[in-house]
DNA sequence: TATTGTTATACTCTATAACTATA
DNA sequence: TATAGTTATAGAGTATAACAATA
């Protein structure tokens, strides 16, 4: 197996895993990408689109759905009345903190511990300057 | 960032890559990864929704608007008459074949370009010993 | 009775085009 | 005119439940 099949089947690997959690919160892989990005943000819907790669009628529906559930919330701008920015709930965020959590404690279990702490630092040190370029 | 954050991100970029790629083929990464399964096997409906973790009605549509496309064909089976085999065509094994040589050039310049040859052949060991647990 | 596969149904996710309201 | 956002519409993808055909 050479690099592109590893990095192909391990990219899978982690999404699978990342999508089953979240499927345990009731949550799409795209509406826990949502929490995650609103975690550091309060964004217009359009920001959101460029965030999420969504065309913006996509998002409307994304931050409706999550906005039933009692994730997110909308405000309308001050500056410009047109736009609305999204924010996080505490609800949101709880949710959000499960998910990365329980993806924390996956790589520590299916990674980590399979790699010595010296390869542990070399594979992120790989990764990073990868991510960098 | 830690190695949680870097293999997040990772797959993130990878799959997003592969889905690029794909969808300039008019693919999904479903679509993608149903005829990347079908390139070694001529699997049963059943068989071929364990490959991808799907429920088998989930399987009859993905595979009927494939065979919509003239990229997979589905033939009876000799020895159970409830069961059908799906295979793959020559047009199928052409996408399939654009798709993976496209993704190894992904890979190429976007990680093999970033790192030096002793540094590829760690990332690729420390990956595939997490895949091999 | 059990298994293979399809169908009916419902929902999420996505984009394009047309629209409204504001700038 | 241009931009922010929603709505109407269409299609892919997914699962559950009910069903038909075969084992």
């Amino acid at each position: 197996m050479d690099l592109v099949d590893a990095l192909g089947q391990l990219s899978f690997e982690v999404q699978g895993a990342l999508a089953e959690i979240a499927g345990k919160h009731d949550l799409s892989l795209v509406q826990t990408r949502l929490l995650g990005v609103l975690r550091d943000r309060e964004p217009t819907m359009q920001e959101l689109g460029r965030h999420l790669g969504l065309d913006k009628s996509s998002v409307t529906g994304l931050v409706l759905r999550a906005q039933r559930r009692g994730l997110v919330i909308r405000t309308a701008s001050e500056l410009d009345r047109r736009s609305a920015h999204v924010i996080i709930t505490e609800d949101g965020l709880r949710l959000a903190s499960a998910v990365a959590d329980e993806f924390a404690r996956w790589i520590a279990a299916n990674v980590a511990a399979v790699l010595a702490p010296a390869e542990q630092r070399e594979l992120t040190r790989l990764v990073k300057k990868v991510l960098s370029s």
